[in-house]
RNA sequence: GCGCCCAUCGUCUAUCGGUUAGGACAUUAGGUUUUCAUCCUAGUAAGCGGGGUUCGACUCCCCGUGGGCGCGCCA
């Protein structure tokens, strides 16, 4: 039979990294295997919390990844009557009964009886696990109210979609006794199970927003790219050995096996995640990028309407050294003028002693220049001379008063890109501001 | 409190009884005709503690310690 593992997040809310977590390692555990289905589940069955906008989110989140999934979503209130039917079964051959539980007239409640014996499960990455009758209670199953909680309704979803494998986050690990015990009440095979690692924050406890970015949205927002976040959260409590980290979505697939998933819980770093998305917007196609950058660049007001041509160029000299699209915010120099001077760059290259003989020096051969890089290479080594400086001396000082602050590509490179005119018109604001 | 689970550099991890314990991020020092955020080179850095088992334990077992999860008419 061949594989069926399901994605079954709830939609109240943003959608968690732990559970998109989850969500690849089902698409990576079935496209590893041939015919594996990859199923979404939307569990809406909270109707004060669930609203479309949540969906909606959860939906949007998969695609920005690239997470696709096979046959249409099974939402779960569609699934109330089954659920139900369920329950009158379970009552029917006595493995649950009625409770007025508390007695305080909520109504009767459907309660399910636990076997009362040992149970035990083979877990794909923690091994057997055991648990013995005294420490599992019973459990409700249907309110008072008439509606199932949450063991019945995955339970009884789980099998109406055949599911084999569940494979899901460690906080669910006690929950699978129960689960156990409600398929074999139900006489339904008992399907495998994979519980992966939390990830943590670095106090150790479950990661949440508070430490740093927590959800899906807030990582595109940042400037992510979903081929890095995928690749990078694969690796969160996996690893494919051999000292491979970065590597394509099919040699993830290829090399995906449950085996090899740590039963340790992880510690997110957004630093490494922010080295490997730099990796990954290095080696994207030019008009790729341009595109991420656009996106990104759309919310400031200067990145509206750029010049196409002069854009590529500009992206062209960045791309190499952009860890994050966001990092683009600091281009501004590149496309707005008069440009905004860094206080300390100003403070560090201009208002010192020499500073505005070299601007003046730089200006007068620069002007004679046609500013390809070769000859802006030359009129330096020339303004060096000239000034008796050695080599690369003056680069900060022009740097700063054309650009305004201290880092960025090749000045030489800059400066071809930023084009003559713009070049010596910055040149000479800030030698009659400055200096 | 009771139950279950986990434990290798600061972080993510490799190792499946015998290795100088490897890689990556971070960090440090250099280099890239001394911007840096790319790139290159080198360095610092780890088996929680105590008992066993074994010729030999990071690796297997037990006990501690620390941490996580669970114990809802939440999901």
């Amino acid at each position: 039979m061949s594989v069926r593992v399901r994605f079954a997040p709830s939609p109240t809310g943003n959608v968690h990294i732990g559970n998109i977590r989850a969500a690849i390692f089902n698409w990576l555990f079935a496209r590893h295997h041939e015919n594996g289905r990859f199923l979404l589940r939307i569990e809406d069955t909270d109707r004060e919390r669930s609203t479309p906008e949540a969906v909606k989110a959860i939906l949007d989140a998969m695609e920005w990844l690239g997470i696709n999934y096979d046959e249409a979503p099974l939402y779960q209130s569609t699934q109330h009557a089954r659920h139900l039917e369920a329950a009158q079964q379970l009552l029917a051959n006595g493995h649950a009964y009625k409770e007025d539980k508390g007695g305080t007239g909520q109504g009767e409640c459907i309660i399910f009886r636990m076997p009362g014996t040992d149970m035990a499960f083979h877990d794909e990455v923690k091994g057997d696990l055991r648990k013995e009758a005294k420490d599992m209670k019973d459990f409700v199953i249907v309110r008072s109210d008439g509606s199932p909680v949450f063991h019945l309704a995955n339970v009884v979803d789980d099998i109406t979609q055949s599911i084999t494998h569940i494979i899901r986050g460690d906080d669910h690990v006690e929950n699978t006794f129960r689960h156990v015990a409600l398929y074999q009440a139900l006489g339904a095979p008992v399907p495998r199970y994979a519980h992966l690692p939390m990830i943590v924050n670095a106090q150790g406890k479950p990661y949440s927003k508070r430490d740093g970015a927590a959800y899906i949205g807030q990582f595109r927002e940042m400037g992510f790219s979903p081929d890095a976040l995928f690749n990078y959260l694969t690796l969160l409590g996996w690893s494919p050995g051999e000292d491979r980290e970065k590597m394509t979505r099919a040699e993830i697939i290829a090399a995906f096996t449950l085996d090899r998933v740590k039963s340790a819980p992880a510690q997110m770093d957004l630093r490494k995640l922010s080295h490997m998305n730099g990796l990954y917007l290095a080696e994207l196609p030019l008009d790729q990028f341009m595109n991420g950058v656009r996106e990104f660049l759309t919310g400031l007001d200067w990145g509206r309407s750029l010049d196409e041509t002069y854009f590529a160029a500009v992206c062209k000299l960045m791309q190499s050294r952009t860890p994050l699209y966001s990092q683009a915010e600091t281009w501004n120099f590149f496309f707005i003028d008069p440009i905004p001077y860094d206080e300390k760059a100003v403070q560090k290259n201009l208002k010192k002693e020499g500073a505005r003989t070299t601007l003046e020096t730089l200006a007068t051969l620069l002007t004679a220049t046609d500013f390809s890089e070769a000859a802006l290479q030359q009129a330096l080594r020339q303004a060096e001379t000239a000034l008796g400086s050695g080599e690369g001396k003056l680069n900060q000082t022009l740097r700063v008063a054309v650009t305004g602050v201290t880092v960025g590509a090749g000045i030489c490179e800059t400066l071809h890109v930023l084009g003559k005119e713009r070049s010596l018109t910055r040149l000479n604001h800030a030698l009659t501001t400055f200096c």
